[in-house]
RNA sequence: CCGGGUGUAGCCCAGGGGUAGGGCGCUUGCCUUGGGAGCAAGAAGCCGCGCGUUCGAAUCGCGCCACUCGGACCA
């Protein structure tokens, strides 16, 4: 008899990489839906995968100096509309507060779709000299923009991030503080999420709307899309100006300081859930997920199972681990689904035939790898697999960005690669906004970044055919 | 925002102008435990929301909302 499905199981991603990822969404416990479009719940599991990715980040921000903030939720219309191609650029997405009560306000305000502009009021009043300086700050909140299309973690309407802004009493000051707010982000995916990514600087069209200057990290998802995992924005001193930010130097000079921005948000938990999950739902990256591994004890019903489980639990808390034991009475098929379902990293079988041996199974959730560990060496053996499951994840993602990298020197060749085989497609480029919209129009592909790590694959752009110095990557991004 | 699809129990879905259906899940009991076990009983629904047509609407019409797939726009 042909066994049906007993429960609610995940699409496979080769048959529809969309529903898959929705999904693992769902089905993982991450998030929910709510009455309102583009704004969701999200569940104690996502949620408890933010905090972790907040904690370390903060950790980092903390080391190098920044200190957090938390600035309000409201902008007046004056305030945002003080520097013009910022404005212009979010106008578009902006929610609006037009009543207090039942009164219409005098002057609408903006639900913060970012918070350059509140930054730079306050900085107008806190710094007065070169003493002041640097000032680097960092908030964690949420903020609004009224996208007409979203999807759980990837697009929201409301999403969480940090936003870091500084200001600096020298350009080369904040262009380094710039720069390495993108090396701590580039550090965080790879060595905490274990994804692999591409540094470089954004095009003019592709910046951020008033900086002089993006950079961003780029990763490759599993259906050969990219995402934008991060950025950092130099901004001169375009928003200093605007914003009448001043302060007098040691030679009793008054100066126009320069700004930085950066922000990280949940989007990067989408990011996670495309670069590592498969078929049987999501996989996490140790160092962010919120169980790392869960006991299940077999057949706990026999003398001992229970207690011997529960004390191996308290010991690996006790070592610093994040565990959880299941003592739920699901058959121990079911529980193996559900939590590789929920991408925990390690499972730990233990029943009354390791008992006899003094010894216990671990599960790697990646490869399903098993190892028989005694029982006095668990500790050792459960940090080794814990690195090993973080170390295949970025081992594979790195495979799957290399094997998704082309190289073209046609618009026609660029758009056949991209076309069949998805990824990140490499051509020279002139410069010119003009061949990145043709690129658009033709072959569907926007410009990712100006990789730091230049190759020479020729003289000419791959669109207009004329003389190139930069080579560029492309690709549909989500 | 433009075009297509969908909305019935927690999930997947059938039905259909006149008492609301199935499978899974859920609850309780028995049984079972190294890859989503079995038996029995039970609970659970403004049939997305509003307005219309009708003696009567979950069913027909219109509007809206949400989800979803493309496209345009954006972290």
């Amino acid at each position: 008899m042909a066994k049906e499905k007993m429960v609610s199981q995940i699409t496979d991603m080769e048959l529809d990489f969309a529903q898959w990822y929705t999904d693992v969404c769902k089905k993982a416990d991450l998030i929910a839906y709510s009455g309102v479009k583009g704004v969701f719940v999200y569940r104690p599991y996502g949620y408890a995968l933010w905090e972790n990715i907040q904690h370390i980040l903060d950790g980092m921000f903390k080391e190098s100096g920044h200190e957090n903030v938390y600035m309000p939720l409201l902008i007046p219309e004056s305030l945002l509309q003080k520097e013009k191609d910022h404005v212009e650029g979010f106008a578009p997405e902006c929610a609006w507060v037009t009543m207090g009560g039942s009164e219409e306000l005098e002057e609408k305000l903006c639900i913060r779709p970012t918070s350059e502009t509140l930054f730079c009021d306050h900085f107008k009043d806190i710094v007065h000299s070169w003493r002041d300086l640097p000032v680097k700050y960092n908030q964690w909140c949420s903020v609004l923009r009224w996208e007409k299309t979203s999807r759980p973690f990837l697009r929201h309407r409301e999403f969480l991030w940090q936003e870091g802004h500084t200001l600096h009493a020298t350009a080369q000051e904040a262009i380094a503080e710039t720069e390495g707010q993108l090396e701590c982000y580039a550090d965080f995916c790879e060595n905490y999420l274990a994804m692999p990514v591409i540094k470089g600087v954004k095009t003019d069209k592709e910046k951020f709307s008033g900086a002089e200057r993006t950079y961003t990290i780029e990763c490759m998802m599993h259906d050969g899309k990219a995402l934008q995992a991060g950025t950092s924005h130099y901004f001169g001193d375009g928003f200093a100006r605007a914003y009448d930010i001043r302060f007098t130097d040691k030679n009793n000079q008054l100066q126009v300081p320069f700004e930085t921005s950066w922000g990280l948000s949940t989007r990067l938990i989408g990011g996670i859930i495309m670069t590592h999950g498969d078929n049987s739902g999501l996989v996490l990256p140790p160092k962010v997920a919120p169980i790392q591994c869960v006991i299940l004890p077999i057949a706990q019903h026999k003398p001992g199972v229970l207690d011997a489980a529960a004390q191996l639990r308290d010991r690996l808390k006790k070592a610093g681990f994040r565990v959880k034991m299941d003592d739920s009475d699901q058959s121990p098929g079911w529980k193996f689904a559900e939590y590789e379902m929920k991408g925990v990293p390690v499972r730990l079988e233990v029943g009354p035939k390791d008992l006899e041996q003094n010894q216990c199974v671990l599960v790697r959730r990646d490869n399903r790898e098993k190892r028989v560990v005694p029982l006095d060496e668990l500790e050792t053996a459960l940090a080794e697999t814990l690195q090993a499951v973080h170390d295949g994840l970025y081992a594979k993602a790195k495979a799957n960005l290399e094997s998704h990298i082309f190289a073209a020197s046609t618009l026609e060749e660029a758009r056949d690669l991209q076309k069949r085989n998805g990824g990140f497609i490499k051509t020279m480029w002139c410069g010119s906004e003009e061949c990145e919209t043709k690129m658009k129009d033709e072959a569907g592909m926007s410009s990712r970044c100006i990789p730091f790590a230049q190759e020479h694959l020729g003289d000419t752009c791959a669109i207009c055919g004329k003389k190139a110095e930069k080579m560029l990557y492309w690709g549909v991004a989500y």
